[in-house]
DNA sequence: TAGATTGTTAATCGATTAACAATC
DNA sequence: TAGATTGTTAATCGATTAACAATC
């Protein structure tokens, strides 16, 4: 349990495999080897044996891992045992299917507000939410103490989101603005850029 | 010019590099360098030019590296300087913000084809696109020739989407869908998955 | 020219893998 | 018990950083 220095490459693998397992759990299975999971995960089995055992000792020799309780203790690890409330700020096509997505409760996450600029979608509906007024944001998700966002803005102003953001108090935020954004110490960013994605890909193909 | 074993971690970074190449042109700059590059993108100067590097001179000491020029290399390299067809696969919420997405076009890609399995969907339009019968899925991509797809099904099916689009000669996948999927060596995957993407911020969180 | 910045080398740092004793 | 698989160590491998000569 020794929680501090974990690399954060680590970290970045652990909801694979705790995805992984959900899907393992699903069909039915109850325990798994590092090997079994590894060629799921596409990572050697050494790899995930080393990743999990800096967290305690989870596994079995001879029998492996019990895939209800490694899902807990990765849970527990990542902090998705509890729930998330998420804001979104955009309500173009990406925020409205975001906002509707089905995926994110059994995951730990929970849309709480859905954020736009534009007087003409200010006000209506998507789902149960109503889009919010940029200019309110700040106040918004200081007073509800919302600590993630998902930024789904043009990259012009992506930026300028997240410095509102910033001041707002959130420390998380997931950018799908295609642009990097500067933030201060203590706020982690992830971006989610579809081009780029497949711009890493182009690189092997002829 | 050094093409082969170019480790991916750096091949990674490159389309970042390009995309905050862009946002600078924009802005009107002609040259910037590695260390106001490496500003903007949170990456050290020293990495950036080591990255570059790889590739060939391209910058000049004193004055660093002409925008435009950096631009049409990395492109080059990236093999983006070209059009790049791309099939989507699920024409749900975010099959059709995907389909209809207006970033893809100056960054190298174009959807060519959109498929869903289901009736009620198929012969629909989105835009200029009408939704396919996956039925005709490996027929409609091999012919066409296209090597990328941008997977959007649910989690369930995507393996055997994914079988499907290997069979049919596509060579890189963007997956959407919440699992791993395994593929034969030689085709590429990226992930993009929001709730793993957030429960990878959530341990630095309290 | 003087100042700035590249490209590259060597040193450091970190991550992955292989191997195996421990043990279920 | 015999077989399987973990957790961990040591060795290998790879990536990043610091420093600086070259030079625009």
């Amino acid at each position: 349990m020794n929680a501090d220095k974990i690399p954060d490459i680590i970290i970045g693998r652990l909801p694979v495999y705790l995805r992984a397992l959900q899907r393992m759990s699903e069909k039915g299975m109850k325990t798994t080897s590092s090997q079994e999971l590894g060629e799921h995960v596409g990572i050697s089995a050494a790899q995930i044996r080393k990743d999990i055992s800096q967290f305690g000792e989870f596994g079995k020799q001879g029998t492996g891992y019990s895939i209800p309780f490694l899902m807990d203790k990765l849970r527990e690890i990542l902090k998705v045992n509890r729930m998330w409330d998420v804001a979104i700020v955009g309500a173009g096509e990406l925020g409205h299917a975001l906002a509707r997505y089905q995926g994110f409760t059994n995951r730990g996450f929970r849309v709480v507000m859905v954020f736009d600029n534009d007087p003409s979608k200010i006000g209506h509906k998507i789902g149960e939410f109503t889009i919010e007024d940029t200019s309110k944001m700040v106040e918004r998700i200081r007073s509800a103490k919302v600590k993630m966002a998902m930024v789904t803005v043009p990259a012009s102003v992506a930026q300028a989101v997240a410095d509102k953001l910033v001041q707002a108090g959130v420390k998380a935020i997931l950018n799908y603005a295609p642009t990097s954004i500067n933030v201060p110490a203590g706020v982690h960013v992830q971006y989610i850029d579809p081009a780029t994605h497949l711009q890493r890909m182009t690189y092997y193909l002829d």
